[in-house]
Order: structure tokens, then sequence, then C-alpha cells
DNA sequence: TCAGATAATTGTAGCGCTACAAATCCTGTT
DNA sequence: AACAGGATTTGTAGCGCTACAATTATCTGA
């Protein structure tokens, strides 16, 4: 910064304004120093910017897992908004909880403004680092008990939505397809939703199958196989994912079955391949792109001081219509 | 720093070593500053580390994209590796090269350690900046001319051996379907290597199709429509993807094409999709894992000063063999 | 017991930047 | 010409941490 303000003939305070408040900077001086920067490759550092200052235009994310499409427009939404407002959005991974405790720690490290969390289901440390410290948190893909603040939809009224919908169609023998490792309430939430619906019914409620994991093809002809011992005469299955929907679609056409005649299949996440496979999945599209973008807004407007704790958006859902069903 | 370290009787300077240089502390003073830090919730400010010591931890890793799973295991590979050193991963996504150009600047800003970015495509303020300051960078994907450290496999080569694979096969009239939106070699790179093997045998090899997103299913049937109108025998596509490829087996589903024997397939990445259709698509398998791993290696080693620039390194591929060809 | 060596701990200074207050420069008025 | 009042610019101090040198504690063997 000095090498510039030495070589732009100004005080480094107006380099560092000319950056941060180019507005208190007169046009012309803003001009000059802007291209000196430039031309010496000169980018200001965040890390003494956010020391000075006790701020950060950093929000770190912490995703599950990119193995699938699942998180992509959730990811762009927030990207788009963050950048939108001038926040820096940056990534980590983590599939376990411990993971995502490391990962909660490296942007704590990091001093960011916000952090933005999948589901609701974190590990104690973790909590009490993010309690202690008072870093804005937002969850989500779930509706209840923020920890701070939350957005998503609700599991239980998606769930309830797809099984009028298979009932609807006529379907009496209804599977439901779960995820073993779930640890969040995204995931087991589901199932007494799905049974209350078919009780009510006087239908069965206990073709259940759980799978080991949600993303993979591989578990939709294990579940297949699994309910059809339940039941030979399985007429419909609500799949955890698209991505295991295709798979039992799959699955259904090497064992000769028509889909939607034998076999009624559900999916749920409007995965891309939804749209592709012959028929089409039916599906729950979870607005995912609106739930990264009001996340990114509640933190930033959270980092403002404007919203509260404890505060939940509902960014609904809708069932995409398709051949399967 | 300094409230811990008045909690446990000890100078600021042996807080910080505690965490830095565990050695230098004794057992029994790392351990009850260690406690008293987790009690009080204080996690060592990065930023104002690496302000101090000029050093940094953190490796930032620019995507292009969480679309589909062509770059998990390689992001994977990445943040294996990176933990097990000691290093952090940050990931920022960029889908065109505006968005790295945006991306490379945070991360400097930051002041990471090093940058790993995928392919050899970048913005020239992007590459002055990064030769400017002197980061460490690592191109994957890519085989050639690397800007300071790469690594990938021979697109070249890899394109070779799918051709030749469907020509052992016995097929004459093989179709190609590129990326239009590439400003990679990765992608354009494959068409003289795909048209030299042809011209040796004296086949057609012209059969080129362009698609716009190398992602989406839906490629797939628009390009195997442009290029039946080319050559209505058609009896081989070389897809870049295996998206795309999956997407043309599933046109072929639509049209009662039998594969292989009407048409064969073949797709490129080992996405998951790959072993889950019927029939499995033959595919390239880029070693993404390993390409991930050695990219961060490499960046680690160039901290510490171990590795010259121009450093390139070939993680090499192979073809897993399905029934689509 | 004590010099001499090693281990453990501790001040000092400063990393690059920004908040804040103070200083300087303009403009248009009177 | 003098001056109020706003627009610009500029010192000063300090953010939280670490490199490095200096200090103090502990141990060794004769």
């Amino acid at each position: 910064m000095h090498k510039v303000a030495a070589a732009a003939g100004v005080s480094p305070m107006t380099v560092s304004n000319t950056f941060r408040y180019p507005a208190r900077v007169q046009e012309e001086t803003r001009q000059r120093v802007r291209e000196i920067a430039a031309k010496l490759g000169y980018i200001p550092n965040h890390a003494a910017g956010n020391l000075a200052s006790g701020q950060s235009r950093v929000i770190g994310a912490v995703i599950p897992s990119i193995k699938n499409s699942s998180f992509y427009k959730y990811v762009r939404g927030m990207q788009d908004t963050a950048s939108e407002q001038g926040y820096e959005l940056v990534l980590k991974l983590a599939d376990t909880l411990e993971q995502e405790t490391a990962a909660i720690q490296t942007f704590l490290g990091l001093r960011v403004a916000g952090i933005a969390l999948v589901g609701d289901q974190h590990e104690d440390v973790a909590i009490d680092l993010m309690r202690k410290t008072g870093v804005p948190v937002v969850e989500s893909w779930v509706h209840d008990n923020p920890f701070d603040l939350a957005v998503g939809y609700s599991t239980v009224a998606a769930t309830r939505a797809m099984v009028d919908l298979l009932l609807d169609a006529g379907r009496e023998r209804i599977g439901f397809i779960g995820y073993a490792g779930a640890v969040s309430h995204r995931f087991t939430e589901r199932v007494p939703a799905f049974q209350e619906r078919l009780v009510a019914k006087g239908l069965r409620s206990d073709l259940l199958y759980l799978v080991d994991e949600a993303d993979g093809f591989g578990a939709g002809p294990k579940a297949l196989e699994g309910l059809c011992k339940l039941d030979p005469k399985l007429d419909a299955v609500l799949c955890p994912t698209d991505i295991v929907a295709a798979g039992v679609l799959f699955e259904c056409g090497r064992r000769g079955w028509k889909v939607p005649d034998r076999l009624a299949i559900a999916g749920w996440g409007d995965y891309e391949i939804a749209s592709e496979t012959t028929p089409g999945l039916t599906t729950l599209q979870p607005h995912a792109y609106e739930m990264g973008q009001e996340s990114m807004n509640m933190i930033i407007k959270r980092v403002a001081g404007k919203k509260p704790r404890g505060k939940v958006v509902d960014t609904g859902f809708h069932i995409v219509k398709r051949a399967s069903v």
C-alpha cells in the first residue's frame, strides 16, 4: 500500500480509501491510484484489513457434498446474492459432522462475516464455538428450531403432498425409501409424515426400506428388491432423491416393468436427470436457488444488525409432475 | 489471546506457541492452555497470524461447476491431501473466465498460500496478477505449458485411445460430439486427435457436432439428431462427458435403437451414472482423485520451496470398458 | 556443589491495513 | 480580502498475532 501511495504521490490513507470508500476520494485521484495499483499488481490485503477494521466481507458456506447436483442451485443462489452485495462466498466441503466442525473452525479462524450451514444437526463443539464467537449463522434446508437464522421448506408438508399425489393416482401399496445415514431431520421427519397419510386411508404404512446412501443410483435396485420382499405387489415408491428414483427406474427397465403402469416412481429434489429419463420423473422442487439467495440476504442483514436472532424464512416447494407418477 | 494467556497464567507468546509450535511448549502447559482456550471459545485469528508471519495455511481452489460429479473426486483428493498436511482448502465456484478472475482476486486478497485452477485458459488480468504476486499456482486437467505447476493427463492420448477402441469394435462411421463453449484445450484438442486416427484408416472424419453445454443430458438427443443428418448410418459416437453419453443413450431408448448393436456410445469422465445405465457406458476414467492429491502436493512442496516452476505431473487415465461399446 | 548445556518461557517490534480525528484545500459569499 | 462550511486528504494509533532474540528454569556430569 505504501509503495502505491508513494508512486501516486498521495498518503497511504488515500490508497486505502480508494478501495474501501471510493466516494471519499476525488475522481481524479482515485483513477490515478487505481491505475498505479493495477500496474504494480497491488491487491489490498484482506487479512490486514479484516484485522484493522474488525470486519470481513467474506462469508463461509459448508456444503455436504458436490457429488450430485442437489446443491448446485443453492450454491449459485448464494454466490450471486453475496457478490451482488459486495460479499465474497467461499466454500468448504464436509460430508460428516466432524468435517463440518473442522470447516466451521477454519471459517472462524478466518474471521468470516457469517457462516451458512446445511441442516440443523451439528456437533456440540461447533455449536458452542459459534455461540461463543457470536458469528451470524444461517442453517438452510431446515424449517424450524434455528440456531440463529434458518431458511428452508417444510419436509413434512412436502412429504404429505407427495403421498397425496400417489394416492390421487390410485396407488394403494406405496413403498418408502429412506436414507439410513440420516442424521438430519431433513430425512427422518419424512417417515411419520409418510405413514400418517396412509394410516388415515387404511393402507399399509410399513413398506419402508433404508438405503446407505441417498446419492447413488445403485441404491435404487437394492431398495426395490427389499420393498418387493415386503410386498410383491408394490405399486408405487417414494424416493429420497431423484438419483435413487432414477436407479429404481433403470431397474424397472431391466425387469421389463412399465412405469408408471406397474410402478409409479416419485423422486425428490428436481435434479437435472429427472427431466431427462423416459418417462420423466415426478419430483419435488425445493426452490434451492431461492434458498441460497435468502440465506445470504439473511446473513448480510444480520451483519448489518437488521435481522433478529431466531428468524426463519420458508422458501416453499412445488411438485413437478412428469410421467413417472 | 491475551485473555487466554492471563487466564492460564502464562505469556501470550506461550499461547501462540501452543497452537503454532506445540513442541516448543511443555506438555503440561500446553494442556492447560488448550483447555482454557476451549472454555473461552478462543480460536486463533488466522488473519492476524497470516499478517504477522507472512505465511498462510489456506489454499484456494477455483472450480468450474458443481453441477455434476465430474469434479467431485478431484475436490475430495485436494481436500484430503491438504488437510493431511495441515493445510486448509477453500473453494470458489466460477463458470466463466471473469468469475475465475474474480475468485483469484479474492484468494489473492486473502493471501492464500497457493491457488489451484482448472484448465490453462485464464484472463490476462489474472495471469498478470498471479505473476506479480508470485503465488504458487497449480493448473489441473491440463498437461502442458504450465503457468507455474500443472497436473493432468493427455487429452490427445486419451482421445486416440477412445477412437482406437471404437475402431477395434469394428465401427466405421464414428461421430464426435464436441463442446462449443470450450475455451479450454481440454476440449478443443480432442478434435484433431479424433480426426487423425480416422483419416489414417481412410474413414470419414467430418462427423462433428458441437453442443452448447457439456453437462446436460439434453445435449445428447440434439447431437444425435445433428450427427444423423450428416450420416444416417452413424454407428458410433464419442461424447464429451458421460452426461451427454447418457443423454444419447436415453434417446436411443426412445428411438428403439439397440446399444451397442445399432450405435456404440463412448462417454468421458467415469461419472457415477456411467455404471448405472443399461447398458453400462464405456468411458474414460481421468484419475481425478489422484489429480486432486497431486495438485495439493505440488502446491505444498512449492510453498516449502521444494518444487521448481514449470513442473508438470501426468496422472494418466484408463478406459473403463462396459457394454455400450 | 556448580559450570555449562539444554529446555521452556517471555518481551519487543512490526506485519498491512483502517477508524478516527485533525489538517488542508476549495468554493462561494459578504 | 476575509471567512464559513464542505470536500479532500493525511497523521496516529492499534487490530491480534508471530519472528526473533533474550531471559529464566531445569538438568547434566564431574
